[in-house]
DNA sequence: AAGAAAAGCGAAAGCGGTTTCGCAAATCAC
DNA sequence: GTGATTTGCGAAACCGCTTTCGCTTTTCTT
């Protein structure tokens, strides 16, 4: 394949000008006239020359690459959200070096130096979504951090999430537009986070409807085993519960068995709102959407992360993703 | 924080040794004394240098950075390869340049020369496991290229894709040892190399045993809808069905509900098997394993890549992932 | 012990751009 | 028409590291 080793002082040779000149008009910087910067255009052009990144990168102290720092890129939400960065990045002419680090302080520190010595343009921290705020890292360095999928434990940080208050409200929302009214909610740890914030939204529903659950909420664990163990609780507990707003899609996936083998039925008897959306999400098209669901927005997450970090001024705080309901079979 | 201003230079002159007998004796390259050679590291440690890598890269012409092309890659098996790949090389100082293309003439050559621009060190293509064999690009690039999950046209290039043979093998000796004899098979479109090759194996197996299809191979699409009507259709015509191989999970996963619909019992009156293995895939231990399938080894295939991709020699041809039987309640 | 080979190190030339600075010519002000 | 600006361009420094080449010193060979 032709050799790819026209460089700017051949462009510049070519065009008649001097390399720096050569250099100003391709770019548009200083002060170059018309005529001239036309004139080299074309000349590279007709050449085919491309600006070595390497050099231009090294020259400008800027590498054209983004950090990536994950907790485990192993988390399929976290994949999802790396995957539509680097999308998103790539079309913008900027790499993604990614580390997956355990996150420990030793590792970190490592990661960072090393993100440093590539001279990053910026960097991007994706969580997974749940659980604490994690230690910031805005401060250990001087370029642009967004803190995606996670909240840090600096709220001046910048931080683009999903916003599981309003993913409750939606859900709520939803059921008691259903004409639903004695609701109950499953959900995850009592200390994490987006549990706590989704339960949060969705009482606040209820609460200016009148009402509250319709038992307590049950906390437990991001896994189905835990849908079908506290579904089965709640069946007992109120044998006329009319919806089951659960945490995630896999706790509904639980509960949705042990409703039915209850000889209940969904929706009629009991309605059924998950949270994830992964159905769609982790199976483009492929299955049929059964679960109704809420979508907290992790592509837009992505997007807007890559969006912003090239950002001048980085507005700190924290933005939300607008979460979306996804109707199907079970609500 | 401190300034990251410690250049080779600085270090070079604090160990009192030529900027030339830093380089060479951080790099262990050329001939050193071994004292001179600690000498320098530990003053470079002192002085928390860490080399440039924009400099480095500029000077070597070598970019530590992996150029990935992708078709979709919002596909989510694309995204398991992409992820892996980019966590592996992350881990090897490797950064990652995301092109997601449209995969057109024009959309490829445009993101050739991008790379080539770029300087990467290597390429990896991501397709999506199925469908034709797709245009090499290997002899577009200088550097080496693998690809991942998908086969090219031109058989010399370096390729690490799942054995779907294996995997219909693997599927089809799991229901023969469960004793099941009326064995039929549902799929994706008939000219999807997949599809093919995986029904392939699966017939092989039976051969072997002196069976056949207990009805002749349904070809569809990679969907559940699909599932739902061959089942149907399979039913009627074989009622004493007593298991069903399919192309994949979604399909099982329709399959599945028109089985038990019909009053059979799963796995006692039909057994089921998938491929993908996408509860564990895309949940992360968050769902119950329910669909006994065969992971086709899309993280290994992620790892291999990543591998090979930095080894001297690449040797053309294509390696395949061993796909592993996964054992849940269906089959 | 003398010559040959090897070892250890430094000077300097890149790598391919960007960018500062200065100078000449063109334009402006009055 | 003269001086003050502005415009357009080129020379050259520089980004920080790698690598070639050559020189001196040490070690080996016989």
């Amino acid at each position: 394949m032709a050799d790819q080793l026209i460089t700017l002082s051949d462009v510049a040779t070519a065009a008649g000008v001097s390399l720096s000149t050569a250099s100003k008009a391709l770019n548009g910087t200083d002060r170059i006239s018309a005529a001239t910067r036309e004139h080299v255009r074309v000349t590279a052009d007709r050449l085919g020359f491309r600006h070595n990144a390497l050099a231009r990168s090294f020259a400008r102290g800027r590498s054209q690459t983004i950090g990536v720092l994950t907790h485990r890129a192993s988390n399929p939400f976290s994949r999802v959200v790396l995957a539509t960065v680097a999308a998103e990045l790539g079309a913008k002419e900027q790499a993604v070096l990614l580390y997956d680090a355990r996150m420990d302080e030793q590792d970190i520190t490592e990661s960072v130096l090393q993100l440093r010595a590539r001279r990053i343009d910026g960097v991007i921290v994706i969580g997974t979504g749940t659980s604490f705020p994690t230690p910031s890292l805005t401060d250990r360095f001087e370029v642009p951090v967004i803190n995606a999928f996670t909240v840090t434990e600096d709220p001046a940080d910048v931080t683009i999430t999903a916003d599981d208050v309003a993913i409750g409200r939606l859900a709520a929302t939803h059921l008691l537009a259903g004409g639903r009214r004695r609701i109950v909610h499953l959900t995850a740890e009592p200390h994490d986070l987006a549990a706590q914030r989704r339960a949060e939204g969705a009482r606040e529903v209820l609460a200016a409807a009148g009402l509250d659950w319709a038992t307590p909420v049950r906390f437990g664990r991001w896994r189905e085993e835990w849908g079908e163990e506290a579904a089965t609780e709640v069946l007992a507990a109120v044998p006329d519960v009319d919806a089951i707003f659960c945490g995630s899609d896999a706790i509904a996936r639980g509960a949705e068995r042990v409703i039915r083998a209850s000889g209940r039925r969904v929706p009629d008897d009991v309605a059924l709102i998950g949270v994830d959306n992964w159905e769609q999400l982790m199976h483009d098209q492929r299955v049929r959407r059964h679960l109704t669901t809420i979508d907290v927005g992790l592509e837009e997450i992505g997007r807007l992360v890559a969006d912003r970090l090239l950002e001048p001024d980085l507005e700190p705080g924290i933005q939300y993703a607008v979460p979306q309901l996804v109707i199907a079979d079970t609500a």
